[in-house]
DNA sequence: TTTTAAATACCGACCGGTCGGTCTGTATTT
DNA sequence: AAATACAGACCGACCGGTCGGTATTTAAAA
């Protein structure tokens, strides 16, 4: 093997483990002889591939929330109405729940150090922003084809859309088993739409 | 001064204290020392009122528990309709933006710290579950009242409601001058009254 | 009322251990 | 010979927690 793709393979490996690690224990609890000793990596390797934990940690986010949006980019397509579209956008949301299997907690790591350090805020808000924008669009294109109420703000809509995801996401965290966590994502949208239908 | 209230009042200081750079820096990142500093006290007398830095944490998480409970006790009292006490709360609970004002970034602690650590999870569970059954309970009554439709799943819609809370709450910690907070919390909660209202 | 012993509150030097990160070297590829 | 990819001993800073000692209060005994 090429001396370039055994180099790939160790990142790979350092970043798939340490997405484990900070899953389960957190950024600060995980330290990077623990990362390097379940990766069967020396630390030499580390800092040969990250200039330091806090790199790894953004490397981490960056493709982690490129795998995100990349399942995002093809849902709602084959609907013919925009409410239609965001039911299935909350099918596979709660889809995500099966997809990223472990990998969730991450995203309460990925929040915090996001509201603490400004390297990692700014990572994450600009698709952060880019789902805000998206739905509010969204939004104002269901209130334009008349599946929705003129009075609706697509932009405080699109925030309640958001929050209702993110906020059973965090309550999946906290119970895993606690619920249907598919089946109650997709209710839980689909009353926020019926609360946005037109009032004729 | 009686010894004994000096020793509440410091024990008071040491809270108070933790509270703000567990806020601010997190849990792990909070050195005791760091704590006894600020706090301008010994670490033998951080060591005299608390077990341990988990104790202290526990039992911060006891004293903010009971505030926020105690703040909704008395919320939607003077309603008619089960609509109307949901909105109340809901611009209660926007009001919380203001009244506990920097000491939200602690909630997203008590999340992480909850998620990982058993003895952590077991004290927030209690007040968690109360507040879902509650819901739960007025979406029920609504529904008997005639306001809200036969076929909602109080449950789902409980759990809806908390994520909309939630997921607001999440964002605020992430852009905390993001939005009009207590506004947008109001008009989500308010598209998820209206997403449950009957439909005869 | 005075004496005194126990309890409470606090102090801060200190300890074993862990942490993120460095540095010197070696093996392999280009 | 130069560059890449690793190996792992090592370092100083710092961490949570301990411990022997002191100052103040309290309450019972004399």
């Amino acid at each position: 093997m090429a001396n370039h793709e055994r180099g790939i393979e160790t990142r790979n490996t350092l970043l798939d483990t340490s997405l484990a690690l900070f899953s389960q224990n957190g950024y600060d609890a995980t330290s990077v002889a623990q990362i390097c000793q379940d990766a069967q990596v020396s630390k030499g390797a580390f800092y040969h591939h990250f200039a330091s934990k806090q790199e790894l940690f953004l490397a981490l986010m960056d493709t982690w929330l490129d795998s995100v949006v990349g399942l995002f980019q093809t849902a709602g397509d084959s609907a013919e109405t925009i409410p239609e579209a965001l039911d299935q956008m909350a099918a596979l949301s709660g889809g995500l729940f099966d997809a990223l299997e472990g990998g969730f907690p991450i995203l309460l790591e990925f929040w915090t150090q996001a509201s603490r350090h400004p390297a990692v805020w700014e990572k994450a808000v600009a698709p952060y922003q880019r789902f805000l924008d998206y739905f509010a669009g969204m939004v104002q294109a269901g209130i334009d084809e008349g599946s929705f109420d003129p009075s609706v703000d697509p932009v405080k809509a699109a925030r309640t859309l958001t929050s209702v995801a993110m906020g059973l996401l965090l309550q999946a965290i906290f119970e895993p088993d606690g619920a249907q966590w598919q089946a109650v994502t997709r209710s839980g949208i689909q009353l926020v739409i019926d609360g946005m239908r037109s009032k004729k």
